[in-house]
DNA sequence: TTTTGACACTCTCAACGGGAGAGTGCTAAA
DNA sequence: TTTAGCACTCTCCCGTTGAGAGTGTCAAAA
């Protein structure tokens, strides 16, 4: 039986010069030829030798030449080794630590948070930051108010319970007073306050429908409406992008119809946060490498994310994308201590 | 004294000629011959004949060549005089006015109307839709209320007169009980609603200052907060966008570092803003062509604008931005139907 | 005086064809 | 097993060439 290198695990020096190999091309973004691996690594091999090697890397598939005589790049299967087994994270160095800190300032209002959060992802990394609105899945009510904004219309003010605010305007058949309104208000303030919307919101409907309150009718569009918020309004399904141009000036995506097929991803949204959904499930740092990531236009792309989370709960997810060629190394730990900061900004106790 | 046509009036053929020229290069794209123009006008020609009116244009600054031997193209100054004096705006057809109106539903809460309304101007004319959002200079106080979040935090909620509404959530020196901030809310809503806030703010600053009254402290923040909420909040200095990537496939831009600095232009938000703010008080629907605009970025592009108001009062400018070489005759109407449809679809009374 | 046909000229664009450079695979020797 | 050598392949750049489109001009025609 012939000895064969495939499908065999790979020799210390093998990895070694993948590992060279692929550092190298991140670097440089071009690909990487024996002659110049030789003269990179300390192994002391000719590059008769490391062709050698390298026609072994591209057998099992972990590195390809983009045409007969240029160099060799890494697959998106070769990444992924990379990136599992024999990268080196850096520590992320305490003034960047101090920077992203600064720039998430606990006081300001949730929205504004995760727009500075995206923005400043995309200005460290130089690659598009993304962030998804924290989903308002297991939220409850603190505090309701009806406001009379004429005889036909109320605004309803729900107030959940972390900083997220909904304002919604409905339309009544009859007018309603002031006062009915106050009532109203009282009425849910002191008996649906601090449930969870998602669990009781049908037990309330019920409730409410028993009472038959005159007013009845707006405390049910209003918590009808509170349900209907938590599954088609802004807290779900939605997401933050900054840096977008950042993609233009990657050599890998510099084709106009490349990108313009990308941007209309981003800006369609459904497939961005389907893959934002699979990431916040995973529970922890998450890479998809090139076409890991099922999409076809996101070949050529890699995306890092993080669940972050506050109050020991998960909020969302956040990260960035960028081409497959990236820093790994040193997004890695900014989108995790992003994430991170992030959830401390965001605890309620701050 | 020699008979020269520079700065004459342009003779009736010629008009005819450049106004012919204008059209075909608005529908082809390409730099059009005297050959062409020969065929394509009534007028019954030679070539020669056509290329000396097209010499006395280019003289006159109507028209250039992108190169010696290639056809003719409008200049900034040609599309101008062409918009203003030539063009003969269509009518909408009434299938297209339905179909802005049935889109812009006057029910919805005024965020997702403009941003529908943002995307289908970017649908219906296949360039980049923008909608200003509405300016809040002159908004008074409806209603506010104060809802204590813990012990330190309180949230304040500014019913603006329109659909708006504001929340901030202000950090206190001291805890204020549930019934003291009702007490303020109830003496904050007594005294300053309906008052435009930016004539009295100092007024109420100060007779706040006079009250002493122990929750001083909440309302005066709220105020101040009112006030710069107007200055720099959500309602003023921000636009929606929809569509970008219709510019992608402007042959016009079809080089990444144009596209590029186009799109940092439209995430950087200022100097759109700068163009819509000039359009915005030229009252009318507007029209920039390349240069005019004053942004170097925006050489290829025009924007046209249109202000809407609702209740007899100016809120803010909406339009598209596309290369210079667009379909005038279909945009305008467009741009103008639809500011006046969202305008109505935003009175009160609807 | 205006219009036209004719002609030379200019410029772009696409195709073609080296030549340099980089890198490969293979083979035979160390 | 490693290495030197060699033939080969592919890209990229550059200059050339020819076709095509359109121009400007000038002298003749209207």
């Amino acid at each position: 039986m012939p000895k064969s290198k495939t499908h065999k695990e790979l020799s210390e020096r093998s990895v070694h010069l993948f590992k060279a190999l692929v550092e190298h091309y991140i670097n440089q973004g071009q690909p990487v030829g024996s002659r110049t691996l030789a003269r990179e690594t300390d192994l002391d091999l000719s590059p008769a030798t490391i062709r050698n090697v390298m026609a072994d890397l591209e057998d099992m598939g972990l590195i390809t030449s983009p045409h007969t005589s240029s160099g060799r790049i890494p697959t998106a299967k070769g990444y992924r080794f990379f990136v599992d087994s024999l990268m080196r994270i850096d520590k992320l160095d305490s003034a960047e630590m101090k920077r992203i800190a600064s720039e998430l300032d606990p006081g300001a209002d949730i929205k504004s948070l995760l727009e500075r959060t995206s923005s400043m992802l995309s200005e460290i990394t130089h690659l598009a930051g993304i962030v998804m609105l924290p989903r308002t899945e297991h939220k409850s009510l603190q505090h309701v108010e009806f406001v009379k904004l004429s005889d036909n219309r109320v605004l309803v003010i729900l107030v959940m319970s972390d900083r997220e605010v909904q304002n919604r305007i409905i339309q009544t058949a009859k007018p309603y007073s002031t006062a009915e309104l106050q009532r109203a208000s009282n009425y849910v303030n002191s008996h649906f306050i601090g449930k969870d919307l998602n669990n009781v919101r049908e037990d309330i409907l019920r409730e409410l429908q028993k009472a038959k309150d005159d007013v009845n009718h707006v405390m049910q569009t209003a918590i009808e409406m509170a349900g209907s918020a938590i599954i088609k309004g802004d807290g779900h399904g939605d997401y933050l992008m900054a840096g977008q141009t950042n993609l233009m000036e990657v050599a890998e995506l510099c084709d106009v119809d490349k990108l313009k097929r990308l941007f209309e991803i981003f800006s369609q949204k459904r497939d961005i946060l389907h893959l934002l959904d699979q990431a916040i499930h995973a529970r922890g740092l998450q890479i998809f490498i090139g076409e890991e990531s099922g999409y076809e236009v996101l070949d050529a792309c890699s995306v890092v994310t993080s669940p972050y989370e506050a109050d020991g709960e998960i909020l969302g997810v956040l990260g960035v994308i960028g081409p497959t060629r990236m820093p790994y190394e040193r997004v890695i730990p900014i989108v995790d201590v992003t994430a991170k900061m992030l959830g401390t900004a965001l605890n309620s106790d701050s």
